[in-house]
DNA sequence: TCTCCTTTCGTCACCTTGTGTCAGTCACCG
DNA sequence: CGGTGACTGACACAAGGTGACGAAAGGAGA
């Protein structure tokens, strides 16, 4: 389809990014104050100053509203070169992640932190983020199956096992208070390596 | 509390278990032949004979009605001794998933397996079902850190990695049409051992 | 500038999930 | 046998989410 990215953009898609980026911050504001379950879809439009049915025009759901890159990462994940291994495959998983968290911070800053936050915070809005992530972890199997040449299991035991450390180093960088935007790829870096080392089958016991 | 297992039990909680039971097939069932999404929860209760209020008093929700052993599954995890460091830990919740999934094959057979494959292809209800998840580890991580002195990653990543390869087993298991109830747990032996192998640091590149 | 097409938006109507409430029923216990 | 507490059905209601239709506004061409 028509990909001109970073270019200046129809008035028409600028105002839609707009009114988006509006939805997101006034939610975030509500969701704070207010609490995700106390406040309802109808305050946000009215806040916005659109009709609720504008509003599940830019979200499907409320959650959604949380889920800020969530559609680009996915997107990304699904276009990567997984290679021909499943450590390949995890390599390029792993790198697709890092370039993620890299270009969230840059170019949402706060507005990231805000949202994992509240999504930490949130069962509703994790069990809607895990539902995004499981729907690309099988998509994911099958590629590796078709590459690879390996089992089912193995194939999906990758992909979970990469996903559960990205899950992890954002899940207790966003409880910690006092941890900055600048930590996230750090911890997400000591989480793989953590995983590697606690899985180690030298250290557990053979069976 | 009064904890009568296996008794003959009052004829109201006898009463109530068959009702739920056979909520839970008379589900199975419809969810089967007309799918998830267009079976409505009027559906069911008029199926079984009820009213859609009494439905809500046995199940809190729709999805809720596929989570046959999640709740025990939940205690379980909560009641466990997690022994003094994070191997002990993870080898304890590891030794519980085996305990429940065989439980589970035992008590409940086809209906169990029935229910899985609905699970695995319904993303609204494993979305669900993480969110149980996602609850216990979080409680899971606090237990932990109080007893094996380590730092919060170390801790949620063992939790983590516990609960995928015991998702990836049921996953793959649940999709593979072929497989029977005795292959299952098995396959989440695999699970467990393959997860060792691959993330083995001296396969994986250090950096 | 005028016209035509496309996208977007607001309004209305509707369905489904889930909760609160109230009154009636029934097993159990004294 | 009468009281208590749990279970149930019926009704009302809030909130999330979808479909349909007409109006308004942007964008392209004459």
């Amino acid at each position: 389809m028509n990909e001109n990215r970073n270019a200046p953009a129809d008035l028409r898609t600028r105002r839609r990014n707009e009114t988006s980026r509006e939805v997101i911050e006034t939610a975030l504001e509500l969701f704070r104050t207010t609490g995700f379950a106390r406040t309802t879809v109808d305050d946000i439009a009215r806040a916005v100053g659109i009709s609720e049915r504008t509003f599940f025009r830019y979200f499907r759901t409320k959650e959604d509203v949380l889920l800020v890159g969530a559609e680009d990462f996915d997107r990304a994940v699904e276009a990567a070169d997984l290679g021909d291994s499943l450590s390949t495959g995890l390599r390029a998983i792993e790198l697709i992640s890092t370039e993620h968290l890299e270009r969230m911070i840059r170019d949402h800053g706060d507005l990231f932190a805000q949202t994992q936050r509240l999504i930490a915070a949130e069962p509703a809005v994790s069990a809607a983020l895990f539902a995004r992530q499981h729907a690309t972890s099988v998509s994911l199997r099958r590629r590796l199956l078709a590459s690879a040449d390996t089992d089912e299991l193995a194939a999906q035991l990758v992909v979970e096992l990469a996903y559960a450390a990205l899950r992890s180093a954002i899940e207790v960088w966003s409880r910690d208070p006092s941890a900055t935007l600048a930590d996230l790829p750090a911890t997400y870096r000591r989480a793989r390596e953590q995983s590697r080392v606690l899985l180690d089958p030298v250290a557990g016991a053979p069976s």
